[in-house]
RNA sequence: GUGCCUAUGGUGUAAUGGUAACACUGGAGUUUGUGGUACUCUCGACACGGGUUCGAUUCCCGUUAGGCACCCCA
């Protein structure tokens, strides 16, 4: 009995099941409510790449692997978090985890080493790491960027890129920025300090956690950015890279501090910051909120010098040296600032028909007003007046052009302000210009 | 990849082992061609799958998604 009873549930459940479609994990939807934002920063990105003379490059979302295998050791962006791509054919395809080494490999393949050194580039696009999202981590997100390739070893181009990053905050209108830098060396300084960084850990090795036991022979940079407590008090004692750089390096940093120092860029040394990926060299930086809440304390720009990257992947000497801002988290900060005079220009106009006869005009009218570079709104799929003076009403409308049969038939059409409510009746050979001289 | 927390209309919140309430939003209207207030009506949800049970939105398990802490990072 239990058994029948079970099987005709099943059969109405059958039928009901319900199919839910879902945006992957980690990869959201911009809706409109949004655009504003992406608007803005899309919009704030271009302006401030012409003003400090970059130029847009776009390469594919998918790259073939070697271009991310080459640029350098292990690292988990690289070596966990990429996405391998099914095609039919030979190469595997990657979705691209990160900007530089595409920006890099498209520099190579095209010689643009042969046009004016250096080559100011910058970009905006969606790149793909497979994490687990938490807010302000997402598996796709886009980074706006900038990268300087070739030309001189100069520290003017370092401080120049960050300068190009923190201005594009400020036009987001950002507040409490501040500049986080270090360096981490060279090839002649940083071997020599990560022997002393080892050998300070070596007798330590009991004490400090798990993790960092493991990581020492392999990535022993990351032992400084470990949060557990005891891990904390070791670091303290620990030998910091600033203090270890060869003159080249130390000198380098000093000049970058040097010209923010004469641009006014606020910023502050952190011994402690190290970069994810590994072909980075010489001074790094990330731009934070000063004192952050909880919410919005992560890095919103981030970059470094890759003098080496060109060499790893087989071109030839190339010096280097870029960052990125991304986007999802500067539009969260700035719904966090509240930042406001993101308006989008509204209608300034509503179209209100009464009658079949009255609609089928307007439809007209709106391609006369549109061409006239009006921008006008419209109710068609409603039919009574009161319902259509609302929507015109909730578009905020300045005017609204009221269309009935009388009027259709004595071809005029009434401008009804909405503001004050005064109406006027002008014929609808002048409407243009009619709605011209009142907006 | 690991651990913990969460999941109710479009949004924000209730309640309940016997299928769900409220606010906002959306739609229609309050007599004939006039919006912003007020009032009326109305659309709309228990994330998905399985188990326990006479019966599950409620309890248990799994999945998915979101969040937090790791890992790592824009």
């Amino acid at each position: 009995m239990s058994k029948i009873k079970k099987s005709a549930k099943k059969q109405i459940k059958a039928k009901k099941e319900k199919i839910v479609i879902q945006s992957p994990k980690g990869m959201r939807d911009v809706l409109p409510a949004d655009q504003l934002y992406w608007e803005k920063v899309r919009k704030s990105a271009n302006k401030i790449a012409d003003s400090f003379n970059f130029s847009r490059i776009d390469t594919p979302i998918m790259e073939s692997l070697e271009v991310f295998e080459r640029t350098g050791e292990a690292t988990d962006i690289v070596e966990k978090q990429m996405y391998f791509v099914k095609a039919k054919g030979e190469k595997k395809l990657v979705l691209r985890p990160e900007l530089t080494a595409p920006v890099m490999r498209a520099y190579i393949q095209h010689g643009l080493a042969k046009m004016p050194q250096p080559m100011k580039l910058f970009y905006t696009g969606p790149l793909f790491r497979y994490e687990q999202p938490q807010s302000g981590r997402f598996r796709q997100h886009h980074q706006a960027g900038f990268e300087i390739l070739g030309g001189a070893f100069d520290s003017i181009y370092d401080a120049l890129v960050i300068l190009t990053l923190f201005r594009l905050l400020e036009e987001l209108r950002i507040k409490n920025l501040i500049v986080q830098i270090n360096s981490i060396g060279c090839r002649t300084c940083r071997p020599n300090y990560v022997k002393k960084l080892q050998e300070y850990y070596r007798n330590k090795k009991d004490k400090i956690c798990k993790d960092c036991r493991q990581r020492l022979p392999v990535r022993p940079l990351r032992l400084l950015d470990c949060k557990n407590e005891t891990c904390i008090q070791i670091k303290a004692g620990a030998p910091l890279i600033i203090d270890r750089l060869c003159n080249n390096c130390k000198k380098h940093l000093q000049q970058v501090l040097e010209h923010l120092d004469n641009l006014g860029v606020p910023y502050s040394i952190n011994p402690y910051l190290v970069r994810g990926l590994d072909y980075y060299n010489g001074p790094v930086f990330e731009i934070f909120i000063e004192q952050a809440p909880s919410e919005i304390n992560f890095a919103l720009a981030s970059g470094g010098r890759y003098d080496y990257l060109a060499e790893m992947m087989g071109g030839g000497k190339t010096f280097g040296i870029g960052g990125g801002m991304g986007m999802e988290r500067a539009i969260e900060v700035m719904k966090f600032q509240q930042l406001s005079g993101l308006a989008k220009g509204e209608p300034k106009v509503f179209l209100v028909h009464i009658g079949d006869e009255a609609k089928k005009k307007n439809l007209v009218i709106f391609e006369e007003l549109r061409k006239a570079g009006i921008k006008a709104s419209e109710s068609f799929g409603k039919e009574s007046l009161k319902s259509q003076l609302h929507s015109a009403d909730k578009a905020n409308a300045a005017l609204s052009l009221i269309l009935g049969q009388k009027e259709v038939f004595e071809e005029t059409i009434i401008i009804r302000n909405m503001k004050t409510g005064v109406q006027e009746t002008v014929p609808i050979s002048k409407i243009v210009d009619e709605v011209k001289k009142r907006i």
